[in-house]
Formats: structure tokens, C-alpha cells, sequence
DNA sequence: TTTGGCACTCAACACAAAGGAGTGCTAAAG
DNA sequence: CTTTAGCACTCCTTTGTGTTGAGTGCCAAA
């Protein structure tokens, strides 16, 4: 809208937010003048402050409380106000230090994201699973549990281990699952499931392969057993550090929070939209689309494997977050996830 | 302690819980008298309740206000007043229909348990997963994920899928690992891990075994693959429901709560108890010897498969918990999943 | 043994007054 | 023209004070 904010509403405003984010209360003139560096007056904060909320930045609770952030007013701080620090070695360490275990695996890891996440910044931490479809085929074995239920087990080039039941129409006998297995890890290894996919409908359309009886077998199951889940699957952890936020400390909207969490849709929906997206972004409450996490926030990073974005982690907590420590910690725990990912198990 | 209460008080006792139970408010004399076919004054009420109080059985908030259960008095109401209604065929469709699903994994059977106990119960659903211990091999698959790590996939007989990362002193080639997964694979099929533990342990002693290069290697890596977890996982849902608790309105004892859910092993350890008991456990507040579940009680009852007990589900709610239905439940719940267990994948 | 009556207790609710943080406006000072 | 001090005003919050009413314990009568 307005472009102008003048150099000095821009300061006024920070220390504001800044307030604000640490105290949760509403932020008043006076207060403001004495204790941020504001070579100012009260009375000169008021008028900046009235010409703030009348540009939407902030507003008033009521008359004869100080001044909230409005969602417009975190947008503004967080895409110019804000600047981001490095993490010290302290911190770091504190992050790193939760990986040292010996051979994790990748879903461990990813737990230990989100555990480390919420710890770390003492709001909800938020992992998501890679999707099937940008893993790396590593190995896949077919377990028959009954003549028509065959167990697909595939192993990612990470470790990851995902599997699903397949029910086939045409018996197969072990001795033609063995074939398809070996089939399989032999021309498969090292391609990403969607890299497979491609190759086998490539395969397919090849007019001759139809006429092999085993390949065509081959065709039908690894369909069955890489077709994508409609849904992936995220790891929470942490929920219980929005107890502590003031804001919702109101039973209703704290249980509306809760349950969109318990529900964990909503929350994939949030973090797939990091997925196609470079460094740490930054979703502010009504911006999320959702009422339910209206006076939510989420800060979210994609973290990528060998091969390219692999998932997205961040945080969620109310709209009054310590974006400029959570931010840093937020970019970090993707980074070393991606390195992580990166060197292991090569 | 005392062993007398009279048929009278027994009654009272037995109206002032389910009263308590249905309202959450401290129950008067008045109120009892009139609302619960008891043909007698409400001071007659009164003098009962304040025998009651002494032996334990009630207490008082304070001097004007209704009585309340003490823990003793759930207790007792649990162990001789409560009768148990069977589910009727309703409520037994409900549970059921969650489970139509086609081709559903035991995991997925066993994340469907516990939200359907949350859902029909209105409290929060707790499902144990089963212990590799007490599982049935089916088949292992080993992947090398470098030279010195191998991924052991274990599936069990019911289709859960289990893996572990194993770090080995000496590499195996491919070759080495196929030999190995195959003899497993044959050798080993239908029994319990506990027996093939014990089978490895007696084929080794036998000491011609230890000259079979092939053999202690094999004996080796499965030792490792299938060492048991120390803690178990459990699937947890519809903790929002404990917010809907009038009793936990204070958002400090909610947090504690919610923590402790998070933390998980607690539950573990409460469930683990109900492992070796027969029909529903019922669990009250201060026997869970845990201070931070002082106030919740746990409903819980063991599910087996084939060959024995696999695991325990139920539900954790406070202490006033609507026992005469959640129990039924809880009970149904177990069978349910028990036949489940039973007849998949046979 | 049961019950009605009665004095007593005490949380909960409502209402009023005091207190105070913060505002907007105006007029004087820089 | 900008900044600031002063001041009246707003309105939430806190505090205090009755008042209400549900519930109790006890006693004496049925």
C-alpha cells in the first residue's frame, strides 16, 4: 500500500515487535522511549504510533492499552526489518551435538530433527518425510504374506525403509518374485523413484517387452508397490511448549490448535509449500490459509539428499515468535540435515 | 481397612461417583437425594457421606461444598460396584467399521486401534506396539548400505515391518549376505524371535557349528539384527481431548500431562504392566506411581495374535472416567484386534 | 433410626470504587 | 515545521464489600 515509512517509524516500529515478541503484552509509549535507544519523546512515539496503526502495521487492543503487531506489521519486520545473526559456536554444538549417536538411521535422524527443532527453540518442531517419489531406489524385496497380498519393502538409498501392501491379481510363485526382485535392484539401483517409474513406462511402451511374461509381471507389481501415497507423513514434536504461550492460553483456540495438529493434513499442506522454495520462508498467520492457525506461524526450510530437495522442517508457534533466533536455527538444522543426508551412507 | 460398609452406603457411595462422573462438580446431599431413587432425606444422605468421608472413601473440597471420589473410592467403585455393560451392536459396528479398510498393515491396524479407542471413548487412545521379542519371523532381509553397515529389514508374520541398523566388524560380501539371508529365511520361518534367539544360542554351542565359517557369521548378524529394542513404541491419539477436561483447566498440571505423553517411555512403562494380565486393567491415579499422572487413570487391556500376547492398547483420561462404558470398549477394542491378528495374513 | 430444623461456613458472584497505564489533543518551546 | 510538556479522558484491572446460595453438622423431635 503506503510505500513511505521514514526511517524513524521503521526503528519505532522494530523496538515495537521487538517488545512485543518478548514481553506479550502491548506495548506502550512511554515504555518504549525509556528503554530502546529512542532519542525520542513519549509524546513524539505516540504520534509515530498513531500514523503506524493507521497504515496497518499496528494496533490497539483498546484505547488505554499500548499497541500489537498486526500480521502486516511481523510481514514488514520479517521482510525488512529483521536481521538474522549466525548462529555462535555455542549453538551450533547444542544443534550438532544431537546427531553424534552412532548410525542413525534416516527416520531417527528426522526425529531427532524435530525433537532438536522444539528443544532448541522451545516451540513446536516440525519434520517432514520425503516422499516416496523423490527417494532413491536402493533395493526392494517382495515378501508374499498370502498367494494374493504381496509385502513390498524398499530401501532408499538413505536407509529409509518404506513399505506397502500390494493385493495382485495373478498369483505369483516365490520363485517369480525372486526373479522380479533381482530383476529390479539390478536395473533400478541409484535412480529416483521417479526416474523408475519413467523407465518402466518407458519399457512398457517398448511393444516387445509385453510379449516377456516376467517383465510383465515385473511392470504391474513395482507399479503397484511405487505408486505414490497420496499423503506424506510429517513427525511433530514439542506440542506441548504451546502450553506455555500466553496467547492461547484460552482453552477453546488452544484445543482448535491441538487438534489441527493431531490431524497433521493441515500442517503437510504447510510444509509442502516450502518444498519448491530456496532458504528459510516464513508463513504468517493468516497466510497459512487455515482459520484454525490463524494466529500461528511457521518457519520452514527444505532439506535436500544427493539428488535434490528431499522434504521441508521448521517451527510453528504463535505469530510472536523470536523470528531472529529462530530463523538461524531453523536454516541450520536443514543444513546439517542436507549434509547429514549427504555424506552418509554414500 | 475397614471391610464394613453397608448395602445403604455401598449405594450412596456407588450415586456419588456416577454423579461425580456425569457432572464433574462435588456432590450434594440434596441433589443425591432427589435425582437418584434413593428413598431416604438428604440428611440421612448426609450422615452416610460423612461416614463415608471418614473411612476414606470421599473428600471435600471444603466445608460448603458437595464430596467428591477419593482415589479409594474409584477404586472401589471399579473393583465391586461397577457392573460392565456389553457394547451393544451399535457401538460394536462403529469399532468394526474402522477396520474394513481393504489390506490394512498392522501398523496401520494399530494406528487405527488407537484412534478409534480415542474417537468412541472421547479420551485419549494408547496402543503398544508389539516387541520384536514377541513377534513371529517371517523373513529378514539384509541390505548393505556400506561396507561395514548393513540394513536388517525383518518382516513378521503379521506384516510389520521392523528394521535395524547393523554395524559389523568384518565385511560381507554380497554373496556372504544372500547366503545368510537364505539360510534364515528357511531355517527360521514361523517361530517366534525368542525362539530363534535360543536357536542361534543352541547352534552355536554346539561346536561343530563354529568351524562353518558362514555359520558364525550368520549367527553373528542376526544376534545383532535382532537384539531387542530396550524401549518399545507406542502410538498415542486424541490428546486434545484432554484439554475438553474440566479438571485439567490449569494449564500447568495440562502441560505436565502433555509432557509426559510426549516422553512417552512413562506410558510404555504403564502399559508393559498390563502385558502379563488377563482382561481389563484398570490403573487409578496414584498407582500409577507417577506423581505427573496423579490425576489420570488408565484403562488398558492386553491384544495377542497367534501365539500369544503381542502388545497392550487403552485409554488414559482423568481419574472421573466413565468406567462402566470405556471399559467395554477397551475390552471390545482387544478382542477385535486380537482376531484381527488372528485371521490376517494366516 | 430417621428426619426436619437451624445455625454456620465458605466459594462464587456481582457491583462499585480506586488505581493506573496509555492515549489523543493542544499549545508552547525549539 | 517539529518536538515536547501538559492535561483531560478512556477503559482495563485490581481491590474491596456485600450478598447469595449450596452444602454441612448437629440437635431434637418423630
Amino acid at each position: 500500500m503506503t510505500e513511505t515509512l521514514t526511517e524513524r517509524s521503521q526503528k519505532i516500529l522494530e523496538a515495537i515487535i521487538e517488545e512485543y515478541i518478548a514481553t506479550a503484552q502491548p506495548v506502550g509509549s512511554k515504555a518504549l522511549a525509556r528503554n530502546h535507544d529512542i532519542k525520542l519523546s513519549p509524546a513524539s512515539v505516540r504520534n509515530v504510533m498513531a500514523e503506524l496503526e493507521e497504515l496497518g502495521y499496528l494496533a490497539s487492543p483498546h484505547t488505554s492499552a499500548g499497541r500489537i503487531p498486526t500480521e502486516k506489521g511481523y510481514r514488514f519486520y520479517v521482510d525488512t526489518l529483521l536481521q538474522v545473526n549466525d548462529l555462535n559456536s555455542r549453538q551450533k554444538d547444542q544443534i550438532e551435538l544431537q546427531y553424534q549417536q552412532h548410525g542413525l538411521q534416516m527416520a531417527d535422524m528426522l526425529r531427532e530433527a524435530s525433537r532438536t527443532l522444539s528443544s532448541v527453540s522451545h516451540y513446536t518442531g516440525l519434520v517432514m518425510v520425503p516422499r516416496l517419489k523423490v527417494t532413491i531406489f536402493r533395493h526392494i524385496e517382495f515378501v508374499r504374506l498370502s498367494p494374493r497380498q504381496i509385502l513390498a519393502v524398499f530401501v532408499t538409498q538413505s536407509g529409509l525403509v518404506q513399505n506397502k501392501l500390494v493385493e495382485i491379481d495373478e498369483e505369483l510363485t516365490p520363485r517369480d518374485l525372486e526373479q522380479i526382485t533381482n530383476y529390479l535392484n539390478h536395473t533400478m539401483t541409484g535412480l529416483s523413484i521417479q526416474e523408475v517409474r519413467a523407465r518402466i513406462v518407458a519399457e512398457m511402451a517398448n511393444e516387445k517387452a509385453l510379449y516377456d511374461h516376467l517383465l510383465r509381471r515385473t511392470f504391474a507389481l513395482s507399479t503397484a508397490a511405487l505408486v505414490d501415497e497420496t499423503t506424506g507423513d510429517i513427525i511433530i514434536e514439542g506440542t506441548s511448549y504451546f502450553l506455555e504461550q500466553p496467547e492461547f492460553s484460552n482453552l477453546k483456540c488452544m484445543k482448535r490448535i491441538v487438534q489441527t495438529f493431531e490431524q497433521k493434513n493441515i500442517l503437510i499442506d504447510l510444509l509442502d509449500r516450502g518444498l519448491d522454495t530456496e532458504g528459510v520462508q516464513v508463513i504468517i498467520g493468516s497466510e497459512t490459509k487455515y482459520s484454525e492457525l490463524a494466529d500461528c506461524s511457521l518457519i520452514t526450510a527444505a532439506y535436500s539428499g544427493k539428488r535434490g530437495t528431499l522434504g521441508t522442517l521448521g517451527v510453528i508457534g504463535p505469530n510472536r515468535m523470536p523470528y531472529s533466533t529462530i530463523i538461524p536455527i531453523v536454516d541450520y538444522t536443514a543444513t546439517l540435515i542436507s549434509r547429514l543426508l549427504d555424506t552418509d551412507n554414500d
